[in-house]
DNA sequence: TAGATTGTTAATCGATTAACAATC
DNA sequence: TAGATTGTTAATCGATTAACAATC
């Protein structure tokens, strides 16, 4: 570490010392749908208890996830200004700037990802698709769908850093290893395959066979 | 407790008194994995060493995963029968019965679901459908798509348990109301809302928004 | 027999919850 | 002042992992 570095990390924890860089995962999770109540709620404060009763969450809990976003301390009696908590979540959440993101596979899953609406208001924008079926370039929704071969090509030239992963199970794993060629970072896996990635690739899987067996496996108690 | 269902439990308990009825979510999650691989391999047997390999786990959890639904005792040095741990991990699923289910709100997504062909083999069968844009019955590939005000009657006569949830989060919890009005006990939630449910309903969140949190903060360390 | 694999008991780890002092 | 709310420290809980004896 230079000492340039140093320093540079020493202001940067001075100026939000109350905002920790890493949250757990359970945490990030819960942010967004305080997000959309804050958003919701025309008072000016808001509290820790308030936010717990909407949710049936447990009080503490809820404290300790505004305490490791907020910038502010909350004040006794009032709670946090609303709007700086909205502020200080969205910035968490990365909802300020635009995460560009590519679609592998353009099947029926896919097309409504690219036709969902809400992904724009958390920052995510879908730049570009990859689909087996496809020969050339065509368009889909005011976005290009290319060759699947053309997808190290494409990805590192637009330098996106998010993959949509809807691909069937066969040629998952091959296919995934061409999305981390072209520098793919992190991947949301709808595909029902566990991909194996390197250190440092994050993969959050969306696996209906696995919701499916919480709920089916509760109807029979 | 009468006299006759507690001998019943007795009963029951004693027919497969390794396998217990209850698993956690985690492991309820991974089941469906190892069952693909299962389904995959050519051996006749399969040690909890080998699958945890495949997908990376630690070896006691897929032990203790398998020591949870499998109904014979594996046997040191051989592992498990391939056969016989693919039809206990089914029936602890479910897959041998179907589960008929319904979905409300067929819009991109919902028609994606509908649509989606995998479901079949996790003995999943969508028998209906529900949508505030539908004045009368219309069908869509197969299936009957009502109004929603015929929610409650329709689910009720139907006798069924799970309804999948696609619906906007502006009128979630009230067609959510409904919906649980009808009878059903598992919801399998799609809307970016925190669904209030009585105790003993079951929800199963699947929200864009939480799964991108974990995704775009990873992407900013 | 040797050793791979099982199942179990104990240790670790992290998230949730409880208890409580501090504060406006 | 009283009391709602904060933030923190300690206890609980459940899942994962480590250690190890039993077995074919």
């Amino acid at each position: 570490m230079t000492v340039h570095s140093h320093i540079d990390n020493m202001l940067s924890i001075q100026e939000d010392a109350r905002v920790s860089n890493t949250f757990s995962l359970q945490t990030l999770q819960r942010l967004p749908y305080y997000l959309d109540f804050l958003r919701k709620i025309e008072t000016d404060n808001v509290s820790a208890t308030v936010i717990a009763a909407e949710f049936g969450l447990n009080e503490v809990q809820v404290r300790k996830d505004l305490a490791s976003v907020s910038r502010e301390a909350g004040q006794p009696r009032k709670g946090f200004v609303t709007k700086s908590l909205i502020r200080d979540i969205e910035d968490v959440l990365g909802y300020a700037h635009i995460d560009e993101a590519v679609i592998v596979g353009v099947g029926h899953l896919g097309t409504a990802l690219v036709n969902y609406k809400g992904f724009a208001s958390y920052g995510l924008k879908i730049v570009a698709g990859f689909d087996i079926s496809v020969d050339e370039e065509i368009w889909l929704n005011h976005m290009p769908v290319y060759p699947v071969d053309r997808m190290a090509d494409v990805i590192s030239e637009l330098g996106v850093r998010l993959g949509i992963f809807t691909v069937g199970a066969e040629s998952a794993q091959e296919v995934c290893n061409q999305l981390i060629e072209g520098g793919v970072e992190a991947i949301w896996n709808f595909a029902p395959v566990m991909l194996q990635v390197p250190e440092g690739i994050i993969v959050q899987n969306e696996n209906m066979a696995s919701a499916l067996a919480v709920l089916s496996h509760h109807l029979r108690q």
